[in-house]
DNA sequence: ACATCGCTGTGAAACACATAACAGCGTTCT
DNA sequence: AGAACGCTGTTATGTGTTTCACAGCGATGT
């Protein structure tokens, strides 16, 4: 979640990019996608930061990341800059994911994969409950955990999302590290213990909407104070 | 989600505390409770620290923040930290939230309200679908979003989530600031443009699934990157 | 009783990130 | 044609946050 600062970074040519440029590039391309879609063929760095909520500068540096120059007269060109960001984001091919956890949470995030992400597919879900196991869960084959390590194994899975309750969350973590996991984006409100070497992002929602009521109790619209003076 | 660094600020006493520190006492309070909850009565910066995953000099630089003072002997006591971080954080009420959108997520977060977090209660449910609006779900009413200005009045609502289709999402978030909404939990992938005076906060799953994959894919654990060298 | 130990609180330094400022250039207008 | 404009890429500057380093102190052991 919103805790580390940066941390983890990668290499790209000879560069290093933190983990905060990364998101936003990721943002900037889902805007992009939406643009293309609505026809829009060239966008300048001030509409494109009023879209993704930033400043003109921030975009225009995070682009340096990404080897595409804009004209000065037209600006970018919506789907070259999709392109090249892509280049710079994207897996060479398909990248599989393993869901742990059927419950509501779970199958909140199937029906919202449906349709999207081709480049990011569930294509194994576990869970510890009989009745779960061994189905097909909107067309995803589900497993016991036990079945973790060769499933994951034989489908090359590297990305899981652990949808469990908080209690069970530390185990599962430790079961897809030995199963080979390399990421992990873990939905239950725990901080999970794990190698260095394994990624880890916490989606916390509990935190986060304590975070969210705390701020709603702020000194009322005295001086606004969110974004710039 | 983690765009923003800071921006949003809040006095407490004389000082003025980041974002960052409100989220991570949120997080010691969470621990510290399961901390009592399991019958331990002290614990050290070093200790906590680790089940926060965060170093002892940042923790204890964020309890500056809080008016209590440790024992170089025995540490921190749990029950008294505890209570000192909720001085810090609470309202003096109860606070009641609102969700917009009775869809699988929507579910999920019901089920994951259920029990917990005693001073957060989602009292009002809204959504547009006719078959979902004026029952009860899980003991709360749910009504048509085109009542959320009376309804919130009412009720004193200034929290909501909103658990829509990101192509809603905007024109819902409209609607609830004219309610009076101060502080938003979005859950939907887009960006809300809003007035300045009011916090929100994203949770964009796919911006951090695509983040989770992209960081699997850095280069393999050569000299371990997540902390300092 | 005195020295030792380990932890806390905090000033100072280091760092990462965002913001501001500016040089370059294609287009448009006079 | 020449000047002016507006946007981009990039270098400097500033700000906020984390890390380092150390003084202070209660308890413990000899």
């Amino acid at each position: 979640m919103t805790i580390k600062r940066t941390s983890t970074r990668r290499k790209f040519g000879r560069r290093t990019v933190s983990e905060l440029v990364v998101v936003r590039l990721i943002l900037y391309r889902r805007i992009l996608r939406d643009l293309a879609f609505s026809g829009t063929r060239y966008v300048f760095s001030h509409q494109l930061a009023v879209l993704a909520d930033v400043t003109p500068e921030q975009l225009r540096r995070d682009l340096m990341n990404v080897r595409y120059e804009g004209s000065p007269t037209r600006g970018y060109e919506v789907v070259v800059l999709e392109e090249r960001i892509g280049t710079f984001l994207d897996p060479p091919s398909t990248q599989s994911v393993a869901l742990v956890g059927v419950g509501n949470l779970g199958r909140a995030l199937f029906a919202y994969f449906l349709g999207r992400r081709p480049l990011l597919q569930i294509v194994a879900a576990f869970d510890i409950d009989p009745a779960k196991v061994d189905r097909m869960i909107n067309g995803c084959p589900s497993y016991h955990i036990s079945e973790a390590r060769t499933v994951m194994r034989d489908k090359g899975i590297n990305v899981a999302m652990i949808a469990v309750p908080a209690a069970a969350a530390q185990s599962v973590a430790d079961t897809l590290v030995e199963a080979g996991v390399r990421s992990l984006l873990n939905f239950a409100d725990v901080r999970l213990r794990l190698p260095p070497d394994v990624y880890v992002e916490h989606i916390d929602i509990g935190v986060t909407l304590e975070k969210v009521a705390f701020f709603a109790r702020r000194p009322a619209a005295a001086g606004k104070d969110a974004g710039s003076p």
